[in-house]
DNA sequence: TTGTACGCGTTATCAA
DNA sequence: TTGATAACGCGTACAA
C-alpha cells in the first residue's frame, strides 16, 4: 500500500495525498477528508525509507554511550531518550565499550546511518591526549555532537556538563579544616575524572599543603575488590580520616572496608560518594554522595540540540554545579 | 556525493560501483581497485535511506522498554543491543513507561519507522488481561516480535524467560520445612510477577497448606518505604522468619527494617531477593538473591530472533531454570 | 565482466 | 486547489 494506490482510490494525485500527509500545504476540505477516509480504511502508513530519502534525514538521533548497563549511563541514556522523543526525534542506540578505537568505529557507523545528531553520553569519550579527540572533531563536520560530561573546543561540538572540579575542591577545603589524612579513591582518568582529582589537589593548594602522592589512589575494580585493597593498604598500616570516592561504587567499597576494619562511620571514618546513585543509599550508614544533576544536564544536552537544529545560537558548553547531598556517613560536612 | 559521481570519476557505471559495494557479483581486479581508490579519496559512503528503500530494510531492531534506567532493564537492554550489533543490526530504543495505551503507541511509532523486528523488555509488556496484549498480536503481524521475560502465545511472537514459578516454588517450598511465618514482598502483577506468587502458592499448597492472605504484600515503593511499611506491620505485631522478595530493591528495603526493627539476620529474619543485581551485595550481610540469568536470556532472545530472520524453525518459547546465589541473608537455603 | 534502464515511495517544483 | 513530473540514491534484472 504505497501512495499511489491511496491517490488512485481517492480519486486525486499523489501530489495531493502527499498534501494531506504533510498538512504544509493547502487542499480543499472536502478532498482531505476523502484521502483521509481512503488512508484509514487501508491502513495506510508512508513509506519511512522513501521520506528519508526525500527529505534526508530520518529525524534521528545517535546515543554513544561506553556501556548502557552501567547506573549512571544508563539513567542518562534513559532521560536522553525521553526528551528525545518530546521532539519526535528517535534514539540509535550504540554501546562503544572503553576502546578508543572501538568507539571511532561505532561514531562512524552511526553516521553511515545518516543521524541527525551524535550524542556521546559519558566522561569517558573526551580523553586527555587530543589526538584521540580527533575523531571526534571530524564527526562535527557532518552533524552537531553534543557530549554530556565531557568539554571538547571544537566547531560544532557542545557540551553540556557538571562542575566536578569545584564541588571537589569546596568538599575537600572542608575537610582540610580539620584534618589533612583524606584518601581520594578513583577510578579512571576520564574527562571528569581530571577534574574531580584536580578539585582535590587545588583545595590541598589553597591550604598551602600538597596532596600526598600516596593519598591518590586508582582503582578500577567490584565493590568486593574496593574493599580488598583498603583492607591491605590499611594493613600496612595506612591510616585516614576521609575517603573521598570518584563514585558511588567505590564508596559502598569503603564503607564494607570500614566495617571489616572496624571502623566507625562516620565518627573514626567519613566517606563521600559521587552521582547520588541509588546505591549509595543501600547500606548502613548511608552514604553522603555528590549530586552531578545528571537528569539535568542530560535534557539540556538535548535541548541545546534542537536549538542548533533550529539555527539558534547556542553557547558551546553549558555548566552546572555540583551539590552534596548529606547523608550518614560525613560529620564534617555542611 | 553518490554513486553517479564516483562512477563517472572511476570511469565506469553506477553498476560496476554497486557490485564492489555490496561485494557478491564478480568485478575485475583492476576496476575494483580503480573504484575503492576514487571512493577512499572522495570519502564516499553509500546514503543509508536510499539503500533502505531498495531493500526493503535498514537492518533496524526496535527495543521497547518500560524504562531503561531501571537496573535490570537498562542490563537487558545492554545485552540486547551488544548481541544485536553481532550481527550488523542497529538498535532503536524506546522508553513507554508502563501504561498500555503509550505502550501501543510507541511500539506503532518503531513500526512505521519500519523496523525490522520489535523486541520486548520487561515482563510488564505482557498483561494478565489478553485483550491488552491484543497491540502485540497485531504488531507480530508485520514484523517478529520478541518478548524478553514474558509469555504470549501468537503468531510470529517469540518469548525467552526465566521459570520463576519454579524457583520461587523451591525456595518456600525449603523454607516451608521448618517455617511458614513467610512473607511474600513483591511490586506488581506483571507476567513474572504473576509468575512468582504462583510458584509461593504452590509451594504452600505442596505443603497442603494456604499461604494467608496478609503474608503477601504488594507494595510498589522506594527502599526508604519499604523500611517503613514492614515497620508499621513489625508495629501492629505480624513478625516473620522469612521475607521473600520479588526484586532486590524490596530486599534492601527488608534488610533496613531489619536493623531499624534490631531483628539479627539471619539468625532471627532470612530475606531472599531476586535479580541477582549489583544492589544484592551493597549491604551487610549480602544479600541471598535469585538469578535469573537475564544476560543469558537477552543474548537467547536475539539469537532467536536472528533465526526467524533465516526463515529457521524457531521455538515459540525458551525458559531457564532460576538458580540460588546463597549469600549472608540466609541460612536455611541449598 | 560491464552497462542500461527501471523500480523503490516519497517530497517538491512548476504549471495549470 | 490540483496535477504532472522531476529529483532523491541505490539495487538489480536484463542485455551486451
Amino acid at each position: 500500500m504505497n501512495i499511489y494506490d491511496i491517490s488512485e482510490k481517492a480519486g486525486v494525485s499523489i501530489a495531493t495525498v502527499s498534501r494531506v500527509l504533510n498538512g504544509n500545504s493547502r487542499v480543499s476540505e472536502k478532498t482531505r477528508q476523502k484521502i483521509l477516509a481512503v488512508m484509514e480504511e487501508t491502513g495506510y502508513q508512508p513509506n519511512a525509507f522513501a521520506r528519508g530519502l526525500g527529505l534526508g534525514t530520518m529525524n534521528t538521533v545517535g546515543i554513544l554511550c561506553a556501556d548502557s548497563s552501567d547506573a549512571v549511563l544508563a539513567s542518562a541514556v534513559y532521560y536522553i531518550e525521553q526528551e528525545l522523543r518530546k521532539y519526535q526525534y528517535d534514539a540509535l542506540l550504540c554501546c562503544t565499550g572503553y576502546d578508543t578505537q572501538v568507539k571511532a568505529k561505532y561514531l562512524n557507523l552511526l553516521l553511515s546511518k545518516r543521524v541527525d545528531a551524535l550524542i556521546l553520553a559519558g566522561s569517558n569519550f573526551v580523553e586527555a591526549d587530543q589526538e584521540k579527540n580527533q575523531y571526534i572533531v571530524e564527526a562535527a563536520r557532518e552533524v552537531p555532537v553534543v557530549i554530556l560530561n565531557g568539554s571538547l573546543k571544537a566547531p560544532n561540538v557542545y557540551c553540556a556538563l557538571c562542575d566536578d572540579r569545584e564541588i571537589m575542591r569546596n568538599v575537600t577545603a572542608q575537610f582540610l579544616k580539620t584534618t589533612d589524612q583524606i584518601l581520594y579513591l578513583f577510578r579512571s582518568l576520564t574527562y571528569s575524572g581530571r577534574q574531580k582529582a584536580a578539585g582535590v589537589r587545588q583545595a590541598f593548594a589553597d591550604a598551602g599543603k600538597e596532596l600526598p602522592e600516596r593519598q591518590m589512589l586508582q582503582f578500577n575494580g567490584s565493590i568486593e575488590e574496593t574493599r580488598q585493597v583498603l583492607l591491605e593498604r590499611f594493613a600496612q598500616g595506612e591510616r585516614w580520616d576521609v575517603i573521598l570516592t570518584s563514585d558511588d561504587e567505590l564508596a559502598v567499597g569503603a564503607h564494607k572496608f570500614a566495617r571489616a576494619a572496624g571502623l566507625a562511620v562516620p565518627e573514626e571514618l567519613q566517606i563521600v560518594g559521587y552521582n547520588n546513585s541509588r546505591i549509595a543509599i543501600c547500606c548502613e550508614p548511608e552514604i553522603t554522595s555528590i549530586d552531578n544533576h545528571l537528569e539535568y544536564c542530560s535534557r539540556s544536552a538535548v535541548a541545546m540540540l534542537m536549538q542548533v537544529f533550529d539555527g539558534e545560537a547556542v553557547p558551546s558548553c553549558m555548566s552546572v554545579s555540583g551539590d552534596i547531598m548529606i547523608r550518614g556517613t560525613t560529620s564534617g560536612l555542611v
